[in-house]
DNA sequence: ACGGGTGTATACAGGTCTGTATAGTATACG
DNA sequence: CGTATACTATACAGACCTGTATACACCCGT
C-alpha cells in the first residue's frame, strides 16, 4: 500500500510472502486444502502466524493463490512446456500430454491433481474455491482445444472435452494404483485423434 | 451377540441400526465422510451418540460400513442391475454403462462418486479407508472385465481398465459441470470397442 | 420380581481448527 | 532521536471434532 512495493527487487533472500507461498504450494498439494490447517504452514515456513494473516486475511485467499501458483507452476511452466518442448506437430502435442503424464505417475512423490482433489473437496457447487478450481480446469481444456484446432479437428470444443475426460480418468486411475495409467490412456487418445481423422505417424496400437 | 440377532424380521418400525446406517449412507455419500460428524449423523438419525458408538465403536467403521453400503446400493442394485436391465449381448451392456451414467448425471441430486471422493480425500496411501474405496472400485472393475471377456474382448484386462478409465473420467468431468459427459464418455467406449473388434450395431459416430 | 441388554440424554475431556489480541523486536527513514 | 512499518511470539476465544463417562428409562426373559 505505501510506495516500495510492486516495484522491483523481490527481496533477495527470500521473501516473507515467497515463503508462505512456497509453503502453502507443497502442502497444499500434497494434502489438500482442508487437511492442511494455518499453523502447519506457519510452522512450517517460519513465518508467524500474524504475518500470514496480515498477507492473506483468512485461508481462502491462501487457497486462492495456491491454485494461482498451481496454474503458473504446474499448468504453463510444466505441462504445456513440457508437450510444447516434445513435439512440434499439434496432434503430437496432443498425444505427449500422456509422456508427460506417464514421468508424472511415476513419480514417487506423486500426489494427483490438485484441481481435481480440491473439486472434489467442496460439495458445495457455489463454493468461491470450488468455481476457482473448475476456472483452472478450463484453462487447461482451452489449451487443448487449441491444440486440436491447430491439428485440424472439426469440432475442437467436443474433442478437447473428451481429450481432458481422458486426462482426468488416467490421473484417478493413477491415483488408485494404475501405473500404467498413461499409456492406456495415450491409446484413447490416439483413438480419438484417428476417429477425427487426424494421423500422427505414430499410432497408439502397438 | 445374544441370540435374535440375524435370524429374520428386520425389526419393523426400522431398527436403530438401519436408520443409523441410512443417515449415515446420505451424509456421507453426499458431503464425503471428512465433512461430516458423528454428531450429525447421530441427530439426524435420532440415534443417540452412545447407542451410535455401540454399533460403530469408531468413525471408521461407520465408514467401512457406508462404503459397503455403497456397493451393495450403488454398484449392484442400481449400476449393475440397470445395465444388465437395459442390454442383453455383453459389448452393447457395456455401452449401457453410460446410458446409466448419462440418467445419473442429470439428477439434480448428482453428488459425485462416493469412492472417488474417499479416495481422493485420503492422501495416505496406506489408509485403510482408502485402501477400501480402491477395492470397491476394483470390484466394479471385475464387472467390466467379465463383461468384456463375454463380449469377446481379446485382453479383457486391459479394456476393463481403459473403460473404467473413462468412466472415473466422465464422473469427474460431471461434476465439474458438463452435464453431456456421458454421452462423450459413450463415444469413446464406441471407440475401444470398434477397437477390439467388437461391433454393437449402433455405434458411437451420429 | 429382578437383572441384563438396549437405548436416551447430557456433560465433558482433550484435541484440532480459524482467526484475533497483545506485547515486544528490528529496521528504515525523517 | 523519534516514529512508522514489518515481523515475531504467545496466548487465547470460540467453534468443531472424536470418543467416553454417567445416570436414567424401558423391555424381556427367567
Amino acid at each position: 500500500m505505501s510506495a516500495h512495493r510492486s516495484g522491483k527487487l523481490p527481496s533477495r533472500p527470500a521473501s516473507v510472502r515467497e515463503r508462505i507461498d512456497q509453503t502453502a504450494y507443497e502442502l497444499f498439494s500434497r494434502h489438500g486444502i482442508r487437511a492442511v490447517g494455518v499453523d502447519t504452514i506457519s510452522a512450517r515456513s517460519g513465518v508467524a502466524k500474524m504475518t500470514l494473516y496480515r498477507h492473506y486475511p483468512s485461508k481462502e485467499d491462501l487457497a486462492f493463490a495456491f491454485l494461482r501458483r498451481r496454474e503458473e507452476l504446474w499448468t504453463r511452466s510444466w505441462l504445456q512446456q513440457e508437450v510444447e518442448r516434445r513435439a512440434q506437430a499439434p496432434a503430437e502435442r496432443l498425444l505427449a500430454v500422456f509422456d508427460v503424464f506417464d514421468k508424472w505417475f511415476r513419480r514417487s512423490d506423486f500426489e494427483g491433481c490438485s484441481f481435481l482433489k480440491v473439486l472434489l473437496e467442496h460439495d458445495d457447487r457455489g463454493h468461491p474455491v470450488r468455481k476457482a478450481a473448475e476456472a483452472h480446469i478450463k484453462t487447461i481444456r482451452a489449451f487443448l482445444r487449441r491444440l486440436a484446432k491447430d491439428a485440424g479437428v472439426r469440432d475442437a470444443h467436443a474433442f478437447a472435452r473428451q481429450m481432458q475426460m481422458v486426462m482426468m480418468g488416467s490421473i484417478v486411475a493413477a491415483y488408485a494404483g494404475d501405473r500404467d495409467a498413461a499409456r492406456r490412456a495415450r491409446e484413447l487418445g490416439s483413438l480419438l485423434l484417428a476417429r477425427a481423422g487426424i494421423g500422427t505417424g505414430k499410432g497408439g496400437r502397438s
